[in-house]
DNA sequence: ATATTATTACGAAAATTTTCGTATAAGGGT
DNA sequence: ACCCTTATACGAAAATTTTCGTAATAATAT
């Protein structure tokens, strides 16, 4: 049986973010949508190690294939949050959220919707 | 000139984070706390490379060397947390908190904290 | 002074990730 | 049927990161 949960590496990150924003896409697709930086069998050759891993599902289509991410972004990213909360913040929510919200300025609708979500988490747990 | 604010790698990032918790550290110190996984050699040889990309400073205390983080938590973090936002959640500050604390369940206390930090930057900000 | 230990320097192997070139195959149009 | 375009397969080069072995050097102990 595979590992599962295995990390994204950069590049898989890239195409797995293109596939949460756009849903099940072809190599093509995904390909122009990261801007074609890189030749197109470099993507191809990426995508196809990925469904190896197990990071991606293909169906085929006809002669085309269709890609999907397997983990949704909120599991994937969670992870790479949490991760990231224990590498710089010292395992601190509170000072991960800081991080988030202290540098890009958040606009007051957005500030909001946070607190808002911060109430109704406080309300739900005892 | 070098380029500036190029992104840790993964063991670059690890050992960031021992100097970031533990403040300036020898190579020793650090590679004790990371847990003797690997050769002495091998986080030696690391942190000389952060130290010529200029992730380190490097003071010379008698025959030993200390090292220091150059940037701080916040910082290196705060670039992390943007690019994730942007490929995990679709560059949504409000998805990414609730990725942050969804899943890890916050104590009660600390959800207040952060709630209390949220409503300071909801008045600073006109 | 010599041996032992601790620390750094350095090069290069090993492992991983990214990139591309070329070949193969399937469709579509003429 | 024949050519042209589009898509995949595959191997291997290139680039990057991680790991280690060995040597040099300085301090410490005997």
């Amino acid at each position: 049986m595979k590992k599962q949960h295995q990390r994204p590496t950069e590049k898989e990150l890239e195409i797995l973010s293109v596939l949460w924003e756009e849903g099940p896409s072809t190599v093509k697709q995904v390909h122009e949508l990261m801007g074609n930086t890189t030749g197109y069998t470099t993507t191809l050759k990426i995508m196809q190690i990925m469904s190896e891993k197990g990071l991606v599902n293909r169906e085929k289509e006809g002669r085309i294939h269709i890609y999907s991410a397997v983990a949704s972004a909120e599991n994937t990213g969670g992870e790479l949050l949490n991760r990231l909360k224990n590498m710089a913040f010292g395992g601190s929510s509170m000072r991960l959220v800081m991080g988030a919200l202290g540098n890009s300025k958040s606009s007051k609708q957005e500030l909001r919707e946070i607190r808002e979500y911060i109430e109704k988490l406080e309300k739900g747990e005892e």
